[in-house]
DNA sequence: ATGTTC
């Protein structure tokens, strides 16, 4: 496959075979995924050819192979041009995403609370596969009204602010959710999870602010240096899993009589205005919401623990999901068009005066949290004016080798006793999932940021670094 | 990511 460098941070590959729009790919030539190693740019190539594509098919630096579209994917369809939807285009985690809380509490003040905080932290945060959660929902009723009214409701039963609202994207839940399309296996599996951290890459860390690099920009964010942050990084647990499934399973059905045929199985697709996708999307947004809440519960739970110990608070930056398919109204060949935007490990990034933002982040932009694998640094980035893709960027790292890979090469004992040496207290994590989520598994989060500066898709505010972490 | 193979 033919990749032509644009520019240093963009690749473009042109149509050709099915491909309806030519693929893009926002990367330095460094961190181009190894075709040998990663299908990726295949994939991009494949979502290309889904009914109703626009623009481009679009790939952050972070990118890797996943679920029928890469991982770091961005593709946009047409909604009154035969535009489709895909589960494969959100992935499994519906609405993963990151949460940010800044602590009034300043990082030499951290050192003495540094063992209390992070025991009662490890003791007070569910994590890890199956059950254990902050907030058990009473019955189908109550878990309704977590799928409506998302971050809302949790703030209204378990405690929160309007801050934890207004500084949430959509305000905390997003209005079409339809909990008639979540299957009671879903929501069987979801009762018990809102509140908990689930396994893998996600995590909760402490973490300091260690440079800021635009001091008004993060100054309206709630940010400046040397503050404690607390970084959250979690999904929609078992619910989220069982949905894909399930409309997936739904979609492969009913393409023939749509007369649609995709490359791939995985990239199981329907129109936007069919009954499926209509299905799918309400059950999606659904699981948005619960992922909301998750993160609301599990933020303030965190909060009552920086009180107990220090006896001071935590504060929301912003909330935002990086596993999505949203509606959007957005301009294509200088006309409006209602856009199905997927973003799939890619974070939406607002540019200053974007009517969608709060009052408070109209000047500045939207928080983007960006994620570093563990033990390595997180960034806080801001949107732009004409950012590319959607108004989409980067969401993490990006996953270099398998987690097979990984746990074959690290011995989670070294990888514990380096990350404490420098000064990151683990709690929680096991052996096996330490050395999957080794750093070396992933790319540098520095360079993937960069990249996505370069490419013109955000600009940084801040990077903060671990001074603890609890994992699943 | 995931009651890590209904």
């Amino acid at each position: 496959m033919e990749l032509i460098e644009e520019t240093p941070y963009r690749f473009r590959i042109d149509r050709h075979g099915q491909m309806r729009v030519p693929g893009v790919v926002y990367a330095s030539r460094a961190l181009l995924p190894d075709p040998a190693a990663d299908r990726s740019l295949d994939q991009v190539v494949q979502v290309a050819t889904l009914p109703g594509i626009v623009g481009a098919s679009y790939a952050m630096p972070d990118m890797h192979w996943g679920y029928g579209f890469p991982i770091g994917g961005v593709a946009a369809t047409d909604v009154r041009d035969g535009g489709v939807v895909s589960p494969g285009g959100v992935g499994f985690d519906i609405s993963c995403g990151v949460r940010l809380l800044a602590a009034d509490l300043d990082r030499r003040e951290f050192g003495p609370v540094r063992e209390r905080l992070m025991d009662a932290l490890g003791r007070d945060i569910p994590r890890g596969a199956g059950r254990g959660a902050v907030w058990t929902l009473a019955g189908q009723p109550e878990m309704a009204r977590v799928l409506r009214e998302g971050s809302r409701y949790a703030v209204r039963r378990r405690g929160g602010g309007d801050r934890d609202l207004y500084r949430c994207e959509d305000g905390g839940a997003v209005d079409d959710a339809d909990p008639e399309q979540v299957s009671a296996r879903a929501i069987d599996r979801g009762l018990g999870q809102v509140g908990s951290l689930g396994s893998g890459n996600h995590f909760l860390e402490v973490q300091a602010v260690e440079e800021v690099y635009d001091e008004r920009v993060a100054e309206a964010f709630g940010l400046r240096r040397d503050q404690v942050c607390v970084m959250i990084h979690c999904g929609s647990r078992g619910l989220g899993h069982q949905i894909c499934t399930d409309h997936v399973r739904a979609m492969e059905k009913a393409m023939p009589r749509y007369g649609i045929q995709v490359p791939d199985r995985q990239l199981a697709c329907a129109p936007v205005e069919s009954p499926e996708a209509r299905a799918y999307l309400g059950a999606m947004a659904a699981a948005a919401n619960y992922a909301r809440a998750n993160r609301q519960v599990l933020g303030d739970a965190a909060d009552r623990v920086f009180r107990a110990v220090t006896g001071r608070t935590l504060e929301l930056v912003y909330d935002v999901s990086h596993n999505l398919a949203k509606i959007e109204t957005h301009e294509v060949d200088g006309e409006r068009r209602e856009l199905c935007v997927h973003r799939k490990g890619a974070t939406r990034a607002l540019p200053p005066h974007h009517p969608d933002l709060p009052p408070d982040l109209r000047e500045v932009g939207q928080p983007v949290l960006i994620p570093g694998s563990m033990g390595t640094a997180s960034y806080v980035l801001t949107g732009v004016p004409g950012g590319g893709a959607f108004f989409s960027t980067c969401h993490g790292a990006g996953r270099l080798r398998s987690r097979h890979q990984a746990a074959k090469s690290v011995r989670a004992k070294d990888l514990r006793r380096d990350l404490e040496r420098r000064g990151i207290a683990v709690r929680g994590a096991s052996a096996r999932g330490l050395a999957e989520e080794a750093p070396a598994a992933y790319k540098d989060v520095t360079e993937v940021v960069a990249a996505a500066e370069g490419a013109g898709l955000a600009r940084a505010v801040a990077r903060l670094c671990p001074l603890g972490v609890v994992k699943g």
